[in-house]
DNA sequence: TATGAATGAGCGTTCATTCAT
DNA sequence: CATGAATGAACGCTCATTCAT
């Protein structure tokens, strides 16, 4: 159908070019660091030539403002739409939540970025800020108001709130970072990285054990 | 004293210039990342100029390896002897091996090298390795005995040990990974940055609680 | 004519790049020697700038190796041609072939290859080795060739071969480093570089002198 | 005897040093070139540490002139008193003066400072200019001279002067020379290295036998 | 005198960026 | 829009030289 008018075809390729040279940037970012990654390494990876990302972004410094701001999370939206509409335990809620975030944010190159905002934070702050403002504060203030529904009802016992969701987010980030950094060692095999998903539920299960009020 | 001695003084100078640039190279590298780190900059961190550096080490590349491989944590092994001493409840242990780990590992430059470890794995992939094998893998090991302990002595619930172990790190890891990142933010304050070792205290309790065997 | 072709002009510029730094390099080399002649210096002997050499050739090490290789001398194997062709008296061969040769290899930038691989025989001893073997050897084997033939038809005297082809070629050698060394020098003015050629012819009599069967 | 008195060889040895960094200088400069060869290596060589050659000479550069000035030629003076003493004939002079400046000249260090002022002779012309002066021109007269008388008594026959003498001297050139480039290559086997002496006979009796007048 | 730690100008090389095509 | 040759600032590293001991 598009098949057969080239020049949409063409439009269309035209019009993901951004897209295309800010996700190979962000691979290369996220494996190599800002600093060590060529932009003729972005073009290629891109599939374009040397000049053409200058066509699209400023320069590098844009580039990666530009993921970092681009690559978040529509998803932190869906997570929060679904903790609002739910009306059972808290519990069970949670347990969604990990799963969804795994799939949406977890294993997405949205984990990526967390490992390069964290290693780019003194180099570009702004940034840093932005993704701590738009990402991990929202996550913190979304469980946030999950376990404090579960205290307020009973499910849970009363915990400091800050210390827990804190402690509730820590396997979630270090899944997300070690997958892009230990994880990838040949021989590394420590638990999360092997079964993400199973840690992830397992380390879950742990902490609401500890919550529950019995 | 020594002063009465200027050639020790020389001399004790000179012996303690590999250890002052390693200091100011650690330093450098976890805040800018190995890349954006000049060697010009180590130098002035380090009170010398462009080619002291080379007098002590060959280049760049092994002053990070250097790093990577003196910085590590003979601390580890205190905590390991902690560990085999006591003869207490496994809870107990637990709670003196977070704050010994605290104040030996944690809040020192150590927990900066972890951090740019994480950064730079797909660039040093040994070193990356060796870092695995010195200090994450012993410290699960760790970990992984003291929790076995517990269960075996019915103080714990029979959990997953491998994730259950992973669990209880993420929170140190968070913690060193953080204080080096968003934590330098001036407006951050999540849970873990404004008070490091209470936080780590409340996380440890809520996963003991979800130990507790009842 | 080809101006109307900016394409072909560019494209043209480009190819003709590596041999315009070459020769830069070549010119440079011989003159200051390979450590003291700058990377810059053969840019902007060449027209370009300090980074443009690099897009043709892996560094300076490189550009030496390949004006090693590129600079030797087609031409010898005229001078072999002219050699195996000829059927008159070896005489005559000898003087048309130090012709050939002041014109074609000694009065060129040949010459000052020769004087830089005697300059740098000692770093690289590879290229030394490969410029003996191209350029050194075969000269030795023409001459070599060309006497025996003048021995065995009795026109010459039956000397002793090997030395006798050194000597044969030692004025050769002399000449073209004279030239691009001491006769550089303004009030240099010993024969063989003031009439180069009338030198080399006169030094050929009067070794064919010595050699004549009388 | 002078074994007993331990101050005195040191002062001895203390007098030694500038020839012996002289001495170790050469042989580097020769050997690597000037600019390729380290001040440090140079010390090294000569038994001493970084800075005393500076104790010693100003700089690089008047370690090299020294080293030109210095390492020259008493030996000719002895070659020049030989020509002058002698009454055989021009033939038999030749040869014992060939001879002769093999021992002392060829054989030498200073053939090494020969083949060191070609490579560096646009670098330091003053130098060049000042060795050409010293000893390439006193060698050509010395011949000269020789070569003249054989002329007048009627032993040579009446061949160009200049060009006479400069075929004469391009042996014992290429022989020096070669001796510290291709010479000192694995495979290098051309005549003038394998056997100098004989190589220098042998090319002189073919240029006496073409002076003959017969 | 001699040492060798330290300096810093200088060079080789890289790579972000530009611009003629 | 896209290319890729060219640029030149910047950085890693070297080494001649100095100077406190």
């Amino acid at each position: 159908m598009t098949e057969n008018c080239p020049i949409a075809r063409w439009r269309r390729k035209k019009e993901a070019r951004p897209t295309e040279i800010l996700d190979a940037a962000l691979g290369l970012f996220v494996e190599k660091g800002y600093r060590a990654t060529k932009m003729e390494d972005i073009a290629r990876a891109a599939g374009v030539t040397k000049g053409t990302p200058y066509l699209y972004f400023q320069n590098k410094e844009e580039i990666f403002k530009a993921i970092a701001r681009g690559t978040i999370v529509a998803n932190l939206q869906q997570l929060d739409q679904i903790a609002r509409d739910f009306d059972g335990s808290a519990s069970v809620l949670l347990h969604r939540m990990v799963e969804q975030w795994w799939q949406q944010v977890g294993s997405a190159q949205s984990a990526g970025l967390c490992k390069l905002m964290i290693a780019e934070a003194a180099n570009f702050p702004e940034l840093a800020q932005f993704y701590f403002d738009e990402v991990i504060a929202p996550s913190n203030q979304m469980l946030s108001m999950v376990l404090q529904r579960g205290i307020d009802s009973g499910e849970f016992r009363a915990v400091p709130l800050v210390h827990t969701v804190d402690a509730l987010l820590a396997p979630l980030l270090t899944t997300m970072i070690f997958s892009h950094s230990f994880g990838q060692l040949p021989g590394c095999c420590i638990g999360s990285t092997k079964d993400p998903l199973g840690f992830l539920k397992d380390a879950l299960d742990l902490v609401l054990h500890g919550l529950k009020n019995n």
